[in-house]
RNA sequence: GCGUUGAUGGUCUAGUGGCUAUGACUUGGGCCUUCCAAGCCCAAAACCCGGGUUCGAAUCCCGGUCGGCGCACCA
């Protein structure tokens, strides 16, 4: 088995991930997140709200996830999203029809299926493969259609991305957000793709999470206000550079952005937002990098684009984030298609007085003279220099004929107005996550199969002679491996476990009492008195539970428990008063563990 | 979508054209247990779906579904 296998079976067995539909033989592309699994992904967003929310301000907004065509038409997924296939008749490969044809004409990617099909006809193309006629070729739209109201009814799609609703709605954030940049909104939700060949488990899917953000800045500042919170905090860069020679380097964020690998502030800081969250959520730092897209990978209206990418055993460096500088790409599609501005007035610092020479054909003279011809000729006299109308006669050309004019039919002077702003169409900085594809990075950078006598010997729970012992007997055989998920306590989907030592009623109801306390202070956390507690704490070690409480004689006697954590396998003694608010502080406020209580030292029993 | 390969309790697995289909772990009930899984007793739980061949199919054949891999695709 490999890494990838291990974590799926034990997401399948615990509760993380199931395969949707399982009942009825499943559905490819579609998963479901079990309790764990689902409390897990909902933590991981929580924090990305604190990030982007909170922290940033942008505030989130919530868009339907079937939209109308316009949106799509706009967004040029209708058109663009998707692949004009051919397959072939004999030996039934599928090619996309716009490669095929690319080497015997130029913008092969502009016809349609249809005009692909004519093509391949007549020059003959046949089958690399096997030489064999190609089938009609036809359009593979990448996102699921749908119909909206009965009947006929409107054609709506299902979003393959939750990004168009910020765009969409951007007139509105505008007016929220007071018109003033930058300002931005983010969407959690589901986006659904219509995959070809959906493969890798959750690392793609039919219906899945994204987390997206749209920052809209000033197109002429791309300076970031807060850009010396992260200026010295060092990336791994795997620039496009830094891709020709094979290796990503270490850069401070200052660095890369004076050295132009990056492209400017605004994306710099997002690049190292994008860096603490998911450091935060546990993603290793070790395996993580920021890659830049190549010239040619990028969409062309961007300026500059990076991933974050992780790194997993089985599928190599895989997209969890992109983030992108989209321009006004997309606010101006949407101007277009919606024929509405989409942009904001920026006022100038300073208002400024901008001369300029105003021609006013006097209408009311030209209309009755001219007639139909009458608006040709203003804008012929409009074309004219100071000097030419400042003649007693003035002589125009209209449509080849010569036209000769009196002073009096038009004015002109040199007018200085006060511009106080402009308006400006702004760029798009879009972080957008996938949040899946992140969930499985958590579950297989916190997996971890550790030989229990190694990890004791380690924490200092064994004597000398059981470690000497353990030694040799490590070279006959493997010792005994825990599984254990290394959650960072802020994503752990169980924060406590209340363990009674034993199952007797005398200990049994303190330790529900205390289970009582933790839920009041809305911690997450299981009661198990079930098998021994060596079984307990190991079923809690697999789900990744941070602290385990255990209620023994002693606490009877002295109120007081031991808090076990579960990546050293240390325990300190606490007093059961005030106990939620050691956990709080541990969980939430990174207080370290030895300050939780006293050290409680019981030497693994190795019977 | 094409090719290839696989599918047995919750998980991992044994197995053969033929009686009530292995085993381990897990889970549940009980016993025992004063801090790190595999002690005892009991119990629950499976041959992916449909068709065919056959006296008889979980096993052989065909199709489908799902998983792995290769090709193609991958905002």
């Amino acid at each position: 088995m490999d890494k990838y296998e291990q974590v799926i079976e034990l997401a399948k067995r615990r509760g993380f991930l199931w395969n949707s539909f399982e009942l009825y033989g499943g559905s490819r592309g579609f998963y479901d997140y079990g309790p764990l699994g689902s409390t897990l992904k909902r933590r991981i967003e929580q924090i990305w709200r604190e990030f982007y929310v909170i922290q940033e301000g942008f505030m989130e907004i919530e868009c339907p996830t079937i939209g109308i065509e316009d949106v799509f038409v706009a967004s040029g997924h209708v058109g663009g999203f998707s692949d004009p296939l051919c397959e072939c008749k004999k030996c039934g490969e599928a090619f996309r029809a716009d490669h095929l044809v690319e080497n015997v004409m130029d913008a092969a990617a502009t016809l349609n299926a249809e005009q692909l099909t004519q093509v391949i006809r007549e020059k003959g193309i046949t089958c690399p493969e096997c030489g064999g006629e190609f089938k009609d070729a036809y359009e593979f739209n990448l996102m699921f259609k749908t119909t909206i109201g009965p009947g006929t009814g409107r054609q709506g799609y299902l979003r393959p991305e939750t990004a168009q609703g910020m765009f969409v709605d951007f007139q509105r954030l505008s007016r929220f957000y007071r018109e003033k940049l930058p300002f931005g909104a983010v969407q959690l939700g589901k986006s659904f793709r219509n995959e070809i060949a959906p493969r890798q488990g959750v690392i793609r899917l039919r219906e899945f999470t994204q987390a997206e953000c749209e920052i809209f800045i000033d197109p002429r500042d791309k300076s970031h206000p807060k850009f010396e919170r992260f200026a010295d905090k060092e990336l791994t860069l795997y620039s496009r550079q830094a891709q020709e020679e094979g290796e990503p380097v270490r850069m401070k964020l200052r660095e890369a952005v004076d050295q132009g690998v990056i492209a400017h502030e605004f994306l710099g800081y997002n690049l190292a937002l994008t860096n603490a969250f998911l450091t935060k959520i546990g993603i290793d730092p070790v395996r993580l990098r920021f890659r830049q897209h190549l010239k040619d990978e990028m969409a062309h209206y961007a300026i500059d684009c990076w991933d974050a990418e992780i790194e997993t055993e089985r599928f190599g460096w895989v997209e969890i984030v992109g983030i992108a500088d989209r321009t006004d790409y997309d606010l101006k599609a949407h101007s277009k298609v919606s024929k509405t501005e989409l942009a904001v007035y920026v006022e100038y610092p300073e208002p400024k007085l901008v001369t300029s020479f105003v021609v006013k054909p006097n209408m009311g003279k030209l209309g009755p003279i001219f007639k139909g011809k009458a608006k040709a000729v203003a804008e012929a006299l409009k074309g004219l220099s100071e000097a030419e109308l400042s003649k007693e006669e003035i002589h125009i050309a209209v449509a080849g004929e010569e036209i000769t004019l009196s002073s009096d039919m038009v004015d002109f002077a040199e007018e200085t107005v006060k511009v106080s702003g402009e308006s400006l169409v702004p760029h798009v900085i879009e972080p957008s996550y996938g949040i899946d594809r992140i969930f499985y990075g958590t579950l297989e950078h916190a997996y971890d199969a550790e030989d229990v006598g190694a990890k004791a010997a380690e924490s200092g729970l064994k004597g000398q002679e059981e470690l000497d012992e353990l030694e040799s007997a490590a070279e006959e055989e493997v010792g005994e491996t825990r599984l254990v998920m290394h959650f960072s306590s802020a994503v752990a989907p169980v924060q406590v476990a209340v363990l009674p030592l034993l199952t007797r009623k005398e200990l049994t109801d303190p330790a529900k009492a205390i289970l009582a306390k933790l839920m009041d202070k809305n911690l997450m956390t299981a009661y198990d008195d079930s098998g021994t507690i060596g079984r307990r704490y190991r079923r809690n070690d697999e789900i990744g539970t941070p602290y385990s409480i255990t209620v023994d004689y002693t606490s009877l006697e002295d109120k007081t428990v031991t808090i076990r954590d579960r990546d050293s396998m240390r325990q300190v003694r606490a007093p059961i008063e005030g106990l939620e608010d050691v956990l709080y502080d541990l969980i939430y406020k990174g207080r370290s563990f030895e300050s939780a209580g006293k050290p409680f030292n019981f030497q693994i029993n190795s019977e």
